[in-house]
DNA sequence: AACTATTTATAAGA
DNA sequence: TTCTTATAAATAGTT
């Protein structure tokens, strides 16, 4: 319906290939509301674009009733074929679908894997191939995102870490060159607080111990710049893969 | 898209109903098909008739696959819903154990797929891209087993048919030879099997009709050769991805 | 199930 | 994305 003779294989033009999803999809969800009022029937329309956004419609707004209707439809037949446990309540159903979407969920694990292929087909393969090298793409990308997260953390605490240094480096310099020269002070009494007697008030309250490590905050800071050693070497390497 | 307007309300004829279903149901599964396939979508149709009879489609037949990814997106609603009943019996305990068990399951899954990252530390994503890595590519080397199987077998097909078309013409000429000089073979009586006559005993069943393509193999081996096509033209360049 | 006059959907272009 | 338009497709009413 347009201009050309539509071939029914994907569309490789990627920009042609959203504009016609765009446009089928709102024709197939019209029509699909459609023949739900015209035909009283009760319709579920779930679609997954290509990138992974869902678009969905269902009569009444209920998917969920719908697709449990469903469940219930073909869980019957699937029962057709291996029966007979329906004696005690309802529960036994219930219990047997979970356990069912537990062996589902189990294989799909073992097909992420690249375990039990042998029972895959083709053209399954082709999509198992795509999506997890899509996931792949998505994981070293928030995997790249942390790590640059990090590194630029870790840059601000180095910095103040280094002008702590300074201040501490000129604070001792003071302290050599007061007691260079003691005459001008031994009379008075300054008590055991002297090595604090020319901080501001109130002075940074780590300033003056970081040297003996007792403060948590400053060891932690440091313990952090050793432990991401490791990291840099092992992936900065694959920041652009 | 017919003779007249179509008015948006349930068409109270129940015959006229009943064919407007028939109709536009086709048009519906037709339309669900072509945007999967052209625009490389996973769709799911899902139709209760009035009478309750159910009509679906799924891209790749794989109806649980989707069901179970437009599940995993509104994931969290449903969970409002469905807490609450751990009340009595000892049942319960394995159920909810069952039910953990299929969350666990389906949070590893939405991993794989790349999806819902926020909550996954950087040594995890370092697992899991490894885990990844490894998948892919199992997967391509089993897909690349498969597509080089197929590849052989059809090989080995068509050089058979060759050989059958080279006898099949070395026997046209034979027989083309023998009618142009009819005088040494008319008194003798052949009947109507004189076509084979020059076949070695016992011929191969399909040579001498294959023609008339009344042999199903043949033409099965014909369709085989032809449906090839675009299987190469559209896969063999990811043999090496 | 076919036919066909019309309406709809949509491909291509802007 | 949205609009337009020429054309292909779907289908309502009919046989």
């Amino acid at each position: 319906m347009g201009r050309g003779r539509v071939q029914l294989k994907r569309i490789e033009n990627k920009i042609n290939r959203q504009v016609t999803f765009s446009k089928r999809r709102t024709g197939l969800l019209k029509k699909a509301h459609e023949i739900s009022v015209l035909c009283d029937a009760e319709v579920a329309l779930i679609v997954f674009s290509h990138k992974g956004k869902l678009f969905e419609y269902s009569t009444n707004a209920c998917m969920e009733k719908i697709l449990e209707r469903h469940e219930r439809y073909s869980y019957a037949e699937r029962q057709l074929v291996a029966t007979d446990l329906d004696s005690q309540g309802n529960w036994t159903l219930e219990y047997n679908r979970l356990k069912a979407k537990v062996e589902l969920l189990q294989r799909n694990h073992r097909h992420y894997l690249g375990e039990d292929l042998d029972s895959v087909s083709l053209k399954e393969l082709q999509n198992l191939e795509q999506q997890i090298d899509t996931a792949l793409k998505l994981i070293r990308e928030r995997k790249n995102h942390l790590m640059y997260q990090s590194i630029s953390e870790l840059q601000i605490k180095e910095k103040a870490i280094k002008e702590q240094n300074n201040m501490l480096v000129k604070q001792i310099k003071e302290k050599e060159k007061a007691l260079a020269q003691p005459a001008l002070w031994d009379q008075q009494d300054h008590g055991p607080n002297a090595s604090s007697f020319l901080l501001p008030q109130p002075p940074l309250p780590c300033l003056n111990i970081s040297y003996q490590e007792e403060d948590p905050e400053a060891r932690r800071n440091y313990e952090l710049d050793l432990t991401l050693e490791p990291i840099y070497s092992c992936h900065l390497g694959c920041f652009g893969t």
